[in-house]
DNA sequence: GACACATTATG
DNA sequence: ATAATGTGT
C-alpha cells in the first residue's frame, strides 16, 4: 500500500499541507501530476505559464526524487478524463489515499467532487487541504459569519486572524525512502512551447532565492517605488505564486521574520491579503468563475462590439502611450506591472466600454501569473462590476495616471519607440497641441467624451 | 446611526 | 472644494 500526493496548482515541496502530511504516514509515498493541455486551453492558460508550468514540474519531479518520492506525469486531455487515469494510476501502484491540496475554480472543484466519489467507491480515501491561502479559505467572516464583499474589513480581519494565529509552515516532508533514481523518476520532454524569454528563474530554490533578495534588498522601499512601472519595485514573485511554486504563508512568514516592520512592509503584506481576499471570493461566489459579474445588476450592461478597438488595445495601438507601452510588455514579456493592469483594464471597460470579460481573457492568454482568482477580481475591480469594485463614477484618466506614475516617460520610451523623443511632457499624450510622431495613431477614443458615457451608461442601470 | 473608508477626476 | 456610493463596525 502507498500514499499518492496529486500536484496540482502547487508545484512545492516545501510548506505543501498535502505532501508533508502523506510524509508522515509511515507509508511509502508516490507522486502525480496530470497534464492536461485541453483544459488548460479551455482555461485561457498562456504559452507562457504552460510552459513555466511543465518546467516547475519538471523541478518538482527532481526535488522530490531526494525525498524517496517517485513523480508520474500522467496526461489527459480535460478535467473529466483526468478521473479515469488517476483511478487506473492508483490501482496500478496500489495506493491506500490520495491527498491534495482544494483549488476554487468551479470546474476545478467540481472535478475534485468526482475524483472523490470515484476513488472512495474503490476504498481509496480521499485527503483534501485547504493550503492555498494564509488564513483557510471560509474562516475570514464578518460578525455575521457572512463573506466579506469589500477589502479593507477583510484585511483588518484577517490580520487579527494572524496575530491570534501565528500561522507557522508546514513541517518539511521526511525522506520517505532512499533516493529515487531519475530511471524511476519521469521527466517531460522538453522544449515546451514558444513562449516569453523567462520572467524569473526556474525551480524551488530560485523561488526562495528570489523572495530572500526582494524582502533584504527591496521591501523597505516597496510602499513609495512599487506604483512606478520603470522601477523594478514590485516582487514580481507571482508567477511563482500563481502556480503554487511559492505559497502566501511562505511570503507573510518570511516578510515577518525581517524584523523590519516598516511601512515597505506592511504595504506588501497588504498585497498577499488582497489575494486571500480574491481567493475567498470566488470560494464563495461560484459565478465568477463560470463568466458572470458579482454584481448582477452590471449584466445588463450594453457593451460596445469589440471590433477594431480591441485590436487596436490588444496590439498596443490606441494612441494613449502608457496604455500602449503597458499592453506591449505584457505581450512580450507575459507580465505586466499592477498598476498598468488597472490602467488598461479601466481604459478598455470605461473608455472603450468594451466587456471586461474579453480583457480578463486576452490576460490570461497572455500572462505567466495568470491566476483566475486575482484575475477575475483585479478585472471585475476595473469594471466596477465586482466587489468592493471601483465606484463607477471612479474612472481612472489614463493620461494623468501616466503623468503621475510614470513622470519622466520612461517606461513608455522603452515600449513605444515611435515616441522616444518626445520630452517629459508630451510624451504622455503625444497628439496634444502638436503633431503626432509618424507611425503613432492618434487616440482612438476622446477621453472625456467616453469617461461620461460610460458613467450615464452605468447611472442608467438604477432607472 | 454616525463614522471611516475606498488603488479619483474635474472645476 | 466637490462630485457621489455602499459596506461594515
Amino acid at each position: 500500500m502507498a500514499e499518492l500526493v496529486w500536484f496540482r496548482n502547487d508545484l512545492r515541496t516545501a510548506d505543501n499541507a498535502a505532501l508533508t502530511a502523506a510524509c508522515k504516514s509511515g507509508r511509502p509515498v508516490r507522486a502525480c501530476f496530470i497534464v492536461t493541455h485541453a483544459q488548460w486551453q479551455e482555461h485561457d492558460w498562456s504559452a507562457a505559464r504552460v510552459k513555466f508550468v511543465l518546467e516547475h514540474a519538471n523541478a518538482l519531479s527532481k526535488q522530490l526524487a531526494k525525498l524517496g518520492i517517485a513523480l508520474t506525469f500522467l496526461h489527459a486531455d480535460t478535467f473529466a478524463a483526468s478521473l479515469d487515469v488517476l483511478e487506473q494510476h492508483c490501482q496500478q501502484h496500489n495506493i491506500s489515499h490520495v491527498h491534495f491540496n482544494e483549488e476554487y475554480g468551479a470546474n476545478e472543484r467540481k472535478r475534485d467532487k468526482q475524483v472523490r466519489d470515484r476513488l472512495t467507491k474503490r476504498d481509496i480515501a480521499v485527503k483534501k487541504y485547504r493550503d492555498q491561502t494564509v488564513a483557510p479559505v471560509g474562516q475570514i467572516l464578518t460578525q455575521k459569519d457572512e463573506p466579506y464583499s469589500v477589502f479593507t474589513p477583510f484585511a483588518r480581519r484577517w490580520r487579527v486572524w494572524i496575530e491570534e494565529t501565528h500561522p507557522t509552515l508546514y513541517a518539511a516532508p521526511s525522506a520517505t525512502g532512499p533516493e529515487v533514481t531519475p530511471e524511476q523518476t519521469d521527466t517531460l520532454p522538453a522544449p515546451f512551447k514558444d513562449a516569453p524569454e523567462p520572467l524569473v528563474e526556474t525551480g524551488e530554490s530560485a523561488a526562495h532565492d528570489a523572495l530572500e533578495e526582494f524582502l533584504a534588498e527591496r521591501a523597505a522601499s516597496y510602499k513609495d517605488t512599487r506604483d512606478f512601472p520603470a522601477l523594478d519595485g514590485t516582487s514580481q514573485l507571482s508567477p511563482y505564486l500563481a502556480n503554487g511554486v511559492l505559497s502566501g504563508r511562505q511570503c507573510l512568514i518570511a516578510a515577518q521574520q525581517t524584523g523590519s516592520s516598516g511601512e515597505g512592509i506592511e504595504t506588501w503584506i497588504n498585497e498577499i491579503a488582497w489575494r486571500d481576499f480574491y481567493i475567498n471570493i470566488l470560494y464563495h461566489y461560484p459565478r465568477l468563475s463560470m463568466h458572470r459579474a458579482f454584481k448582477p445588476e452590471t449584466e445588463a450592461l450594453n457593451w460596445n462590439e469589440p471590433g477594431a478597438h480591441f485590436e487596436a488595445w490588444k496590439e498596443g495601438r490606441t494612441g494613449i502611450p502608457i496604455v500602449d507601452a503597458a499592453m506591449r510588455q505584457l505581450k512580450t514579456t507575459g507580465w505586466m506591472h499592477n498598476r498598468l493592469r488597472m490602467i488598461t483594464a479601466m481604459f478598455l471597460s470605461k473608455n472603450l466600454f468594451i466587456d471586461w470579460r474579453l480583457g480578463e481573457a486576452w490576460f490570461m492568454q497572455n500572462l505567466v501569473d495568470g491566476f483566475l482568482a486575482s484575475n477575475n477580481g483585479g478585472w471585475q475591480w476595473s469594471a466596477s462590476t465586482g466587489t468592493d469594485a471601483a465606484p463607477y463614477f471612479r474612472v481612472f484618466n489614463p493620461v494623468t495616471q501616466s503623468e503621475r506614475f510614470d513622470p519622466k516617460g520612461e517606461f513608455i520610451r522603452n515600449w513605444v519607440p515611435e515616441l522616444a523623443k518626445l520630452d517629459n511632457k508630451r510624451i504622455h499624450d503625444p497628439s496634444k497641441g502638436g503633431v503626432v510622431p509618424k507611425g503613432y495613431p492618434r487616440p482612438i477614443v476622446d477621453l472625456k467624451e467616453s469617461r461620461k458615457e460610460a458613467i450615464a451608461r452605468f447611472q442608467a442601470l438604477k432607472d
